[in-house]
RNA sequence: GCCGGAAUAGCUCAAUGGCAGAGCAACUGAUUUGUAAUCAGUAGGUUGCAGGUUCAAGUCCUGUUUUCGGCACCA
């Protein structure tokens, strides 16, 4: 007899061997239909797999949140399974579970897949489901299991790197096995509801010298409505991306001319400027100075601070009178420079010099990607220069500061910290692990979460990353503290301490938004192109009901607008109400302002919010009160 | 950079290898309108670019540029 205990604190006596399915069904059977999975003593294993000790059951349910992940992995063996079936000379290379759905990566030699192909797999696919033959779990010695996979070449490396008398698992359905972890669906009846979505190349393992597979994504759920919901959401997704709402909304342009430069258009001018000058604004109030350096600097400059080494594939370059200059890539050069122009002494610290800085990086073609991944991009820079004791205490009030500037737009982010390159970087590693550790220390002490990115460092020093959560769901980096212990010692930056020796000073590089190009790509799929009324380029549509008697009001309540800073626009064109209306509405203007006869006699205005239909009257003074209202609290 | 799509009017999209079209926008006129599209007319194109095949190319082929989905890289 061996004991189970289950989370509720219960436990029972069984008869050894147990598995997930007969404890369930002693249970109920109608639970053991709804269960996929078990969890014994916290392991996810197979539900049908016995065992004979006694342990702390949990019974995994297809509501569960890791129900999901094996119902994906298992569509990923089904897809295989299908790709066998059509295409035999198919080589698999790997097949997880991902965030939303999952893919297999297959090498189909001369095959060219297209995604017209894909419903003839997804149809293979629904018919082996609806065969619904066992998934059958095997052990395997690294022996044994390369001869079984000695015809799949990508399976046989991932084997011999697995370790010396490691036991490999199976998973058989059918005829077809694959190499796996588990756990698996113990059949493949759970799966009906999924679907194929694209098609695409992959590095196997993940490395641009190896070669490229086929990588086909789906994704699958365990209801017809959840995968609906999905679909519907994805579509969603397209309505809010910024490439298209920015051509709608006249925000910004690309040309061919000038691939990865964005043009700024009238309207977006505004919204850029509105959030500059809110970015300055806060800084000022921070204590930042502010500063702007050269676009162009002579190379000398970047064979000091190291870019020249580490940075030049990135680096655009042009001669000037015989000499090699480089247009900057980042701030921090031209900013040591500046430092480097005063003496400093130890009471000025810590000194927060900030730059919006306009950087150029050739990025690679295909990673260009509207505004989020672009050649020429703003950095929200600044640079804090201190003594080593100040960091942690300086980290700390630039996590209050993103809290406080991320929180104006109301948008979610985690931390990482990014560590020492492996390959290219600069300075020793006694330095490095210092500066990983101030960082480390940093959060520690105030409790902030962090997940550690190893290798992922800049070549001068570790960051900590902040990650901010699009409406895509995808994840960019925007702000970044970077600490940089390495480029005062090249530049012999130096400070006078209290007993007038002179000393080398550390430094922060810090960036809150990233990038102003990536970070109003973010705000623009974040408010689906509906900005609040401090960003929005048009914050009020005036709308005559009728030209010959509303107009003249019209144009003299725009003037008193513009005298208040308001951005406003009249739409005086002989159309229907409706119809202008319509158009303001698709602009996403924050106001509409519609004048007719009783607007005119008690010169008032009836305002309607953009996606709202309640309709507010309002005398001319209260309105413009409320529109200057809607600023971001300050900081 | 790599793999695979795509590129036609300002925008969104049609067009068996056989006269390059529609809707919206623009312009002109009529209509004078109270909360999401009034009616009629006009104009708009070297089908991304360069070659090739063909009696004939938007359509087929080659190259190239841009772009989209990923991969790799990254703010």
């Amino acid at each position: 007899m061996i004991k189970i205990s289950f989370p509720d604190g219960s436990s029972r006596d069984y008869e050894s061997p147990v598995s997930g399915l007969s404890i369930a069904q002693s249970i109920s059977p109608s639970l053991a239909k709804k269960c996929v999975a078990v969890k014994v003593d916290g392991e996810l294993r197979d539900l049908n797999r016995p065992f004979s000790h006694d342990a702390a059951v949990q019974l995994v349910t297809e509501t569960d949140p890791a129900a999901l992940e094996i119902l994906r992995h298992s569509a990923a063996h089904l897809l295989a399974e299908a790709v066998r079936s059509l295409y035999p000379a198919a080589k698999f290379g790997v097949g997880p579970a991902i965030e939303e759905g999952f893919y297999y990566d297959i090498d189909l030699g001369e095959v060219v897949l297209t995604e017209g192909d894909l419903p003839a797999i997804e149809k293979a696919m629904q018919k082996l489901a609806a065969e619904n033959k066992a998934v059958v779990r095997r052990e395997a010695s690294k022996a044994e299991a390369l001869a079984i996979f000695d015809s799949d070449p990508y399976k046989t490396e991932l084997i011999g790197a697995l370790p010396e008398g490691e036991t490999i698992t199976l998973y058989s359905q059918g005829n077809f096995t694959d190499l796996c972890r588990g756990p698996h669906l113990p059949s493949a009846k759970w799966l009906r509801y999924f679907k194929l979505t694209s098609l695409a190349g992959a590095y196997w393992r993940g490395d641009s010298k190896n070669k490229q597979l086929t990588r086909v994504y789906g994704t699958a759920f365990y209801t017809e409505k959840e995968l609906a919901d999905y679909l519907f959401l994805v579509e969603e997704r397209k309505k809010r991306d910024h490439r298209k709402l920015g051509k709608e909304l006249g925000l910004f342009m690309l040309s061919e001319f000038g691939p990865g430069f964005p043009f700024w258009l009238p309207k977006g001018m505004i919204l850029r400027r509105e959030l500059e000058s809110f970015w300055y604004k806060v800084h000022l109030k921070e204590g930042y100075q502010l500063i702007q350096t050269p676009i162009m600097l002579n190379k000398d400059l970047w064979v000091i601070s190291g870019h020249w080494m580490n940075y030049r594939e990135n680096m655009y370059t042009s001669t000037i009178d015989d000499m090699e200059f480089a247009i900057k890539p980042m701030n921090c050069p031209g900013g040591m420079l500046v430092y480097k122009r005063d003496i400093h002494s130890y009471k000025d610290f810590p000194l927060k010099v900030g730059e919006l800085g306009l950087v150029h990086r050739h990025e690679a073609s295909g990673a260009l990607n509207g505004l989020f991944r672009v050649r020429n991009f703003t950095q929200d820079d600044a640079h804090i220069f201190m003594t080593e004791d100040m960091i942690v205490h300086e980290i700390q009030e630039l996590v209050r500061l993103y809290e406080y500037m991320y929180s104006v737009f109301g948008l979610s982010y985690h931390i990482e910290l990014s560590t020492r390159p492996l390959e290219k970087y600069i300075g020793d590693i006694a330095t490095w692990d210092r500066a990983e550790k101030a960082l480390a220390d940093a959060l520690n002490a105030i409790g902030k979460p962090f997940k550690i990115n190893p290798g992922d460092g800049a070549f001068y020093g570790p960051k900590l990353d902040f990650k901010l959560r699009d409406s895509m769901n995808r994840i960019w980096q925007c702000g970044t503290i970077q600490l940089d212990m390495n480029l005062p010692e090249r530049f012999d930056l130096t400070y006078i301490d209290a007993n007038g020796e002179k000393k080398r000073p550390v430094m922060l590089h810090r960036a809150l938004f990233g990038s102003i190009e990536r970070f109003i790509g973010i705000l623009i799929e974040h408010y689906a192109g509906a900005f609040p009324t401090w960003l929005a380029p048009v914050q009020v549509k005036v709308i005559p009901v009728n030209n010959a008697f509303h107009l003249a009001y019209g144009k003299e309540l725009i003037k008193q607008f513009i005298d208040n800073d308001l951005r406003v626009e009249i739409d005086d064109r002989e159309e229907k109400l409706g119809y202008k209306i319509r158009e303001a509405q698709t602009l996403k203007i924050p106001f509409q302002l519609v004048l007719g006869d009783k607007e005119v006699l008690d010169r008032t205005v009836t305002y309607r919010r953009y996606g709202e239909q309640e309709q507010t009257t309002l005398p001319i003074a209260d309105f413009i009160a409320l529109v200057k209202s809607e600023k971001p609290k300050s900081n």
